[in-house]
DNA sequence: TATTTTTTTTAGACAAATCTAAAACTTATA
DNA sequence: TATAAGTTTTAGATTTGTCTAAAAAAAATA
């Protein structure tokens, strides 16, 4: 078992990795953690030590295929339980995350196993992000975003990027959901907006920041 | 906010205290948190500078008012995630508890409300505990258990006092659940063992261990 | 390449929760 | 009521995870 802290710090480290392929630096750790890198330079030797991390002085840090699966393992558990919160709760989307930070340490095979059962063994989270099964294996991400689309291209919105709250409502106030279609009507030089036309909605324009956070297939 | 540590203190000394109604020793604080005097001693101090607690040197210590209402809303939360694991996940009654002790942890009012609304909520745990309202209001529990009946008493199951999982399982054995309707036929004073007759399933003798821990409700 | 800036690590400290051993206090008993 | 026994507290460590400030190393830049 690790602990709570050890898990965290793990999960940052996959995620910043690019799930698992790249190396993280200190600094980019201690943002995400919202720590002093000191606090990080520290964490890491003792992941590094249980052999979850590898590790050199200055130069970085990977994560390890053991200290992988144990970070698929906490974002699977997060994933389900927000599944379980929009879906048998109603919580909405942009409500469930600081709970699933918590409920994604809780212990026991059992009660996951049971619950992904209960569910219905969903593939996807609320957000659209893919959801590892057991053994630590996880669905790619797709990596166009809507920012990469042109005037006239029609794309469905696959999964938000960012899990704040700020984004989710933002998405929810102008009718963007996961599988919504789009069309690009028109792109701003200027600021890089975008001007789009959403079905059974208004038409938009949005900023590149968000459009930037919104993961889209392209048809 | 109290930490995870304080919250399983004041639980202890709620539940020791026989619902906050007496002093509590620092010996047995220590015996059912599986630590050291020392330590007790130590939490004691610091749940007396916050007001959870009445304390005196040497002389035991009492839940305050607001110590039983932080308890209440602990015990509030491990029922309610019982009551889930069973209803919902299908655990038996003999798994949940250790779960339970996790779950209860976990900090957010939405969440425990919805999860009450989601299970209908239920007045009673999957062991016929009670389970306190929001403003930590919980019923009584009834005090007769199996082992102050006489032969010739006739009886229904309320609850079950220990939540130990070898007590869990020996009942489902013996086929003693929540609601079951037994008759005392026999009492044996060498070792104050009873023998029994279950409604739907064999007559059983049971020694006076089992019994002091079944709440019955005489009929 | 030498210097400056940025990043990372180490040194030393702290709070929380625990421990063992010893001291202080209370209760039971001869 | 003196002494012994039991209980509780204090003293002093330890572990985990954090911090700030300073030192060390790497990267950027003049
Ligand atoms: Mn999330
Ligand atoms: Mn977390
Ligand atoms: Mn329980
Ligand atoms: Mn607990």
């Amino acid at each position: 078992m690790y602990s709570l802290s050890e898990e965290n710090y793990l999960k940052a480290i996959y995620h910043l990795s690019n799930n698992g392929e790249e190396s993280v630096n200190t600094n980019a750790i201690a943002e995400e953690m919202k720590t002093a890198p000191a606090s990080v330079s520290d964490m890491i030797r003792k992941l590094s030590k249980k052999k979850l991390v590898n590790y050199q002085k200055y130069r970085g840090v990977t994560i390890s295929s053991k200290g992988k699966y144990i970070a698929l393992n906490v974002i699977r558990k997060h994933r389900l339980w927000e599944v379980f919160l929009v879906e048998k709760l109603s919580f909405k989307w942009d409500e469930v995350h600081e709970v699933a930070e918590q409920l994604e340490h809780i212990q026991s095979n059992q009660l996951i196993e049971r619950l992904d059962e209960h569910l219905g063994f969903p593939k996807f989270d609320p957000h659209g992000d893919p959801i590892p099964n057991a053994n630590g294996e996880i669905a790619p991400i797709p990596t166009t975003t809507l920012s990469m689309l042109k005037p006239g291209d029609k794309c469905r919105v696959i999964c938000a990027k960012d899990s704040s709250s700020d984004l989710l409502v933002y998405l929810d106030k102008i009718k963007i959901s996961l599988g919504a279609r789009l069309e690009v009507t028109d792109f701003h030089a200027f600021d890089g907006s975008f001007s789009l036309e959403v079905e059974g909605a208004n038409p938009i324009t949005i900023s590149s920041k968000v459009t930037e956070n919104i993961i889209v297939e392209e048809l």
